[in-house]
RNA sequence: GGUCACGUGGCCGAGUGGCUAGGCACAGCUCUGCAAAAGCUGCUACAGCGGUUCGACUCCGCUCGUGACCUCCA
């Protein structure tokens, strides 16, 4: 057993805008925070692709043999539908919309983001902490901050200064903004009297009485501010310093700008070693999105009942589909490519199938370390899923030579093939085997042994060269959606 | 308006200063009683115009087009 060529993994840091060699703080052990979803409306497709990105980082920095503490929050609360005026929570107004406590919207739809996670096989993260469930952590981050001079109070609020914070750190250092810039493009809004500058955020925002959601604080009842949240958590389960954090581009600003001056004003540590931003789905060229209308849910998706699906596709199906292409682009969702993955991931499949009744041979005719070696360096490459999944198909045209008899490999190399395929689809691409489409029904003892019979009988009629009926026993099957394929050992059949 | 991306063959999508991406579709061939499957072969592209270079799809500039962010968004 040689030794895989397993390293150095690159990682594009959107924070240099460079590809560089990935170097944790304390190896073997990595630090990742993921930005998570607010909890109060359906995931959607969109959504699913980003958390599939860090799901396959996730799994990647494991197969490389790392220690990950995987930490995705839940926001279930600050996140603000309006920052500027009237500070209506979103979970409160949606649970103002669906009369509910907002706590009852928090569960709903949290459980809701756990059933599509698990629908597309995304592991769970090693720690999943909710933003009210860490507010103490989240009012010494707001005391901090006061304390080093980089935030005010007004009227019950606590706001970040960012002119203050600007004049010693590089704000708008990560999203490529300029001060000056931010401030000649800010809009003209309500109820800014509070903030000394429009640029400003807040960190603590003041709750009226009728707020449903509301806390005690040195600054009176209120609620944190949206960004607060991950800067307060990341640095209690990860360290003041840690090695990646994650999320969309969308969060770039001023999201994660906000988590840098928060993390830097507190604890005047830069949090963050790796930035990786994952791009957007596209319908239509459009980014999808609530506002858009473009938007499905999964579970539209699998049914295919949504207008712009002509049919249903399997979760699995999908994540192929997302994986075929870099994170870091954009990845235009249409039917026809929904199509093309799916023939090509059912291709592959029934060939994942074949690898455990393949015939080994006395020499190697395909050098699979090599493809092994390949598909370990396509992920190195900055998780270029595309070009590994491009190697897999290399891998697949091995596969079905073999079977063949055009092709000899060794047991050894065949035992390796297996292992490569088991660990790059199943460990690292996250796609489930079981749920291939080759075979659902082949522990339906019954309907195997009815079709059995009917293969034998269409035997009959072809050793007595009576085609009329063999060709009418396998067009009657066709027609209820069994599907047989002869070949020079028998007869095999599969569902269509 | 400001900032930043992107524009690849019928479709989706990688990548690189000179050498085949891959998937799907299409065509031919092999195999087969026929079909399906599988294999082989073919179709061979980099928005336009300039520039740098021995050589650019890949670097630079401009033009056109598209998108994202600048307000909540994965």
């Amino acid at each position: 057993m040689s030794e895989l060529k397993k390293g150095p993994l690159f990682i594009t840091n959107t924070i240099t805008r460079q590809k560089e060699e990935f170097k944790p703080l304390n190896p073997p052990h990595v630090g990742l925070y993921v930005c998570g979803p607010t909890v109060y409306s359906d995931v959607h497709l969109g959504n699913v692709r980003s958390f599939t990105t860090f799901d396959v980082l996730y799994r990647w920095l494991t197969f490389l043999g790392y220690k990950v503490r995987y930490v995705r929050n839940i926001t279930d609360v600050g996140h603000l539908v309006d920052d500027v005026d009237a500070g209506e929570d979103k979970i409160a107004k949606r649970a103002r919309l669906e009369q509910l406590e907002p706590m009852e919207i928090v569960q709903k739809y949290t459980n809701g983001f756990h059933d599509v996670m698990r629908l597309f096989n995304l592991k769970d993260p090693s720690i999943e902490p909710t933003a009210t469930a860490h507010l103490i952590e989240q009012i010494g981050m707001v005391d901090r901050i006061l304390k080093n001079g980089y935030a005010y109070e007004a009227n019950g609020s606590v706001y970040f200064d960012v002119p203050k914070y600007a004049e010693k750190f590089a704000y708008g250092e990560l999203s490529g903004r300029k001060i000056d810039e931010l401030i000649a493009n800010t809009r003209d809004t309500e109820g800014m009297e509070e903030k000394r500058s429009p640029l400003d955020f807040a960190i603590w925002k003041r709750a009226d009485a009728h707020h449903l959601m509301k806390w005690p604080s040195p600054w009176g009842e209120g609620f944190p501010g949206w960004h607060l949240e991950c800067s307060a958590m990341s640095t209690k389960y990860l360290g003041p310093t840690f090695d990646i954090h994650g999320g969309g581009m969308d969060l770039k600003f001023p999201h994660h700008e906000c988590e840098i001056a928060q993390s830097v004003a507190a604890d005047g540590i830069a949090p963050v070693r790796y930035w990786m931003h994952g791009n957007m789905l596209t319908v239509n060229g459009r980014k999808m999105a609530k506002s858009e209308g473009n938007g499905f849910t999964p579970e539209e998706l699998i049914t295919g009942n949504h207008k712009l699906l002509e049919k249903g596709y399997s979760a699995m199906t999908v994540r192929f589909f997302m994986l075929q292409c870099h994170y870091a682009s954009t990845l235009d969702f249409s039917n026809e490519a929904m199509q093309a993955s799916e023939k090509g991931l059912d291709r592959m499949m029934k060939a994942i199938d074949l690898l455990p009744k393949l015939k080994p041979g006395a020499a190697d005719e395909a050098d699979i370390v090599a493809l092994e070696q390949r598909c370990h360096g396509a992920m190195n490459d900055d998780l270029n899923t595309p070009v590994m999944i491009a190697e897999l198909f290399e891998g697949v045209r091995i596969i079905n030579s073999v079977n063949d008899g055009k092709l000899a490999l060794t047991a050894a190399s065949i035992e390796r093939l297996k292992s490569l395929f088991f660990s790059m689809v199943n460990d690292v691409l996250g796609i489930r085997m079981e749920e291939g489409p080759a075979d659902q029904a082949k522990d339906d003892k019954a309907l195997e042994g009815l079709v059995r019979e009917f293969i034998r009988m269409r035997a009959e009629a072809k050793a007595q060269r009576d085609f009329a009926a063999s060709d009418a026993i396998r067009d009657k099957l066709s027609a209820v959606g069994i599907i047989l394929k002869d070949s020079k050992e028998g007869t095999t059949w599969e569902r269509a």
